[in-house]
DNA sequence: TCATTAACCTAGTAAACCGATAGGGTAATA
DNA sequence: TATTACCCTATCGGTTTACTAGGTTAATGA
């Protein structure tokens, strides 16, 4: 399941990246437009920020805005920042790998080989996807 | 994440499948060889009975048996009865559809769009990967 | 200067979920 | 008829998740 953090996350980018205006927005703006709990996006929003996504502004006419061209920004560096590792277990993860207790060899493992599958799909589409590409 | 119950689902399956003797398999004997708590195993096991995978055999020499040919079984079904939805959001699953509170319009929707992609990547995987193809 | 605005930050919480366990019941076998 | 091994329900402890509370800091502008 994805999270409702990543996926309020990417509502709240590709707000920011439909409008024309490029001066700051504030919380409570796309709170409101994308129904939103405010308080909770501003725990996310504040992630973006301290992964370079986005810059703020603070105190009146303040808010945050795009620090890249929707086309420069990549969907794997997005679900990598709020979702977490791209691949549905630790151990096919390229940037969180982790073994398994269990398995003595993940050569020999048939959800190792099936996961690697899943993960070099998915890792594509993330990569070949830009915040541009989900405005329409 | 893909949980640690559709792990050790696919696990059983295939050491299974890999066995000559078609002869029933007893839950402690998958427990021990793939390391995986006897009674918690035994639960997943039950599922897969009920789901039509398995066949089982009451009393001493009973056990569990595969119900079809490994190539028969394909993924995309063991992922349904264990893990659930293949889609990472209800709005994009085939099986479990479900509307989003917060979007009142679904084919506007970044992460819906995103997710169709997912889904239809890691769908076709599934379909196309059979529980023969995982042994080797 | 000082009130207002809006981002920044830490902590906490209720609910849900997950992996695992307990403890029997039931059916088949020898 | 004792043993084996699957069948079934209930429960529990730990973790994570979505969200809230409540205050701090910095920028603006009247």
């Amino acid at each position: 399941m994805l999270s409702a953090k990543t996926k309020y996350g990417i509502k709240a980018l590709t707000f920011m990246a439909r409008l024309e205006d490029k001066s700051p927005v504030q919380i409570s703006t796309i709170a409101e437009n994308e129904n939103i709990s405010h308080k909770y996006l501003e725990s996310i929003l504040l992630t973006l920020r301290k992964a370079r996504f986005l810059g703020s502004k603070k105190g009146k006419g303040g808010g945050y805005y795009l620090l890249r061209e929707p086309k420069d920004i990549k969907m794997v560096e997005v679900m990598r920042v709020l979702e977490g590792p791209i691949a549905m277990v630790p151990c096919v993860s390229l940037n969180w790998y982790e073994k398994c207790d269990d398995c003595p060899d993940e050569n020999k493992c048939a959800v190792h080989k099936l996961m690697i599958d899943v993960r070099d799909s998915t890792l594509a589409i993330f990569n070949n996807t830009s915040l541009a590409d989900l405005i329409f």
